[in-house]
RNA sequence: UCCCCGAUAGCUCAAUCGGUAGAGCGAGCGGCUGUUAACCGCUAGGUUGUAGGUUCGAGUCCUACUCGGGGAGCCA
């Protein structure tokens, strides 16, 4: 008899006028004597369910009131439109069965701190942020598959135990491989060069793992990295796939998850100018900049911008800490001491930029040419512009051996990071390979490393060399940029961190 | 490996000069027919991270440790 249909409720604009059922998890509710507003999430979305006495089971009724956050349940009831409603449709309701009822869920509607939400990471995800980051990333990863896919890339898988090192030694996690010992992964990179000389364009896509014992908001020891290796390739046209590539990502983002976008705060108009050429510096121009009287000036200038703003923060915590001590109603109160915790925590992080200010002054001032940009410098270039940054052209001391030296200047090698705009820092980093056999093998010896195990490596620069190059990009540093999320942590959904795995 | 900050109710935070430990949220009960982190009233909830020290008296001062946060180096 019933023409009920179970939907979704991202289908909810469909079935206007229509009764339908809705199965999904109590987000959050409010009772108003007569009158109770469930908040329901199932997924696809949150709807807002108007329970009113009279309309359902005195009993039914009752029941629903004391149900707790989390509960399970499906509800059936009639759609229609209503402006006052997130998502601007709600559901009449006419009967509801509680499938389980949740009593004491951890993670309530107000402010919890960060430790106590990634012990309880396996309910966290059914928070709105982390469920538009959720989204966010589904996005990404999908817009770089197709982005590839699309142009003639293909797919190779490269190995996660791996023989060979590509950069530092120190920043491998070694395991026992029967007893022989093998590394993760930290970049699929050689392989891919090998490919590349059967497919011609190729990339890899996959989890790759590095022990460096980074504690910042940009490091994870376990993150998704996406590795294009193109042959027949020079620096240029690198560059040109990297910016085609990341404007590709942002508009799928813009385009699907807008709403996503919103609710995080993101910045909008911001991601809409991204589009190329992005700018492009060098090395050499860029330790100028930052020795230079720009950027001392800037970093002045925003020392500045803290202070008062810091000043102006310390006031708005006095004033309000005066009104809370006066005669004010009780809600007023509630929402002072709300203002005040996250006045306080903003004033936190003032202070150690605050502090932090005078230290990147000085290492970017005293910047010598010929050391690796440190993360304060590249924060520093980042946040000069509103677009990403190209740096090429590093020492060629600072960088790996498989990077090719400069024909034109060979104390640099034709790399390149791009860096996020606004103070993100490096989302990439690639290179164009040294395809000359000689010039290899010298520098493997000149690093140190054990030419026997490159072997095959060197193989490659023997049968048909060609100038061929690549780059990684950062899935959860992409998305940190593109959502406006400061920590990479919440970017994964089960971040692995240097001493420290929680589930 | 180094530097800075922190730990008080289930959660987020107060507690002035060293003087009996307080709010809100959440939980429980009651009220309210359009709420948007709803609101109003009542109830329960504590060995102040651990170990020691100073003191008539320590959440507060000192030492060590444990755990957590941020940053440097290094990197996507």
């Amino acid at each position: 008899m019933s023409k009920n249909t179970t939907v979704y409720i991202d289908q909810l604009k469909h079935h206007v006028g229509q009764q339908v059922t809705l199965q999904g998890w109590l987000y959050n509710s409010r009772a108003s004597g007569k009158i109770q507003f469930l908040i329901l999430r199932d997924g696809t979305g949150l709807c807002q369910c108007i329970v009113e006495k009279g309309n359902v089971p005195d009993e039914l009724f009752e029941r629903i009131k004391h149900l707790g956050q989390e509960s399970s349940l499906k509800v059936t009831g009639t759609v229609r439109a209503d402006e006052r409603s997130l998502g601007g449709h709600e559901l009449a309701v006419t009967d509801a069965e509680v499938i389980c009822p949740a009593e004491g869920y951890p993670i309530t509607p107000k402010a919890h701190g960060v430790d106590f939400l990634m012990k309880h990471r396996h309910l966290h995800f059914r928070s709105q942020r982390q469920w538009c980051i959720g989204k966010v990333r589904h996005t990404v990863v999908d817009a770089i598959r197709r982005f590839f896919n699309d142009n003639g890339f293909v797919l190779i898988d490269t190995p996660i135990f791996t023989t060979v090192v590509g950069e530092d030694q120190t920043s491998l996690f070694e395991v026992d491989y029967f007893g022989r010992p093998l590394h993760l992964t930290q970049t699929g990179q050689l392989y891919l060069e090998s490919a590349a000389m059967s497919f011609g364009r190729v990339y890899c896509f996959g989890p790759t793992f590095r022990a460096e014992k980074s504690k910042t908001r940009r490091h994870l020891t376990e993150f998704w990295m996406v590795e294009p290796e193109v042959a027949f390739i020079d620096l240029p046209g690198l560059l040109e796939l990297a910016e085609n590539f990341v404007t590709y990502i942002v508009r799928r983002v813009l385009a699907d998850n807008r709403g996503e976008l919103e609710s995080l705060g993101a910045d909008i108009a911001l991601l809409e100018r991204i589009q190329p050429p992005f700018y492009r510096l060098t090395y050499t121009e860029t330790v100028e900049i930052l020795k230079g009287d720009k950027t001392r000036d800037f970093l002045a200038r925003e020392l500045a911008e803290l202070k008062s703003e810091k000043q102006q923060t310390e006031s708005r915590i006095a004033e309000l800490e005066q009104q809370q001590s006066g005669q004010i109603k009780q809600w007023q109160k509630d929402k002072i001491a709300a203002e005040l915790i996250e006045l306080r925590s903003a004033l936190a992080e003032l202070d150690t930029r605050i502090e932090n200010n005078p230290t990147h002054a000085q290492l970017a001032a005293e910047f010598p040419w010929g050391k690796d940009l440190g993360g304060s410098d590249e924060t520093i270039i980042s946040r000069m512009h509103d677009k990403p940054v190209f740096v090429t052209h590093y020492p060629k001391e600072a960088k790996a051996f498989y990077m090719r030296t400069d024909r034109a200047n060979d104390k640099v090698v034709e790399n390149f990071d791009m860096l996020a705009p606004a103070g993100f820092g490096e989302i990439i980093g690639g290179s164009v390979r040294e395809d000359d056999y000689e010039r290899l093998l010298a520098r493997i010896h000149a690093q140190g490393l054990d030419p026997g195990t490159h072997d095959w490596y060197l193989d490659l620069r023997k049968y048909g060399s060609v100038p061929h190059g690549g780059f990684g990009l950062g899935v959860e540093r992409t998305l940190a940029w593109i959502t406006g999320e400061k920590h990479i942590r919440q970017c994964i959904p089960f971040p692995r961190m240097m001493d420290k795995v929680y589930i």
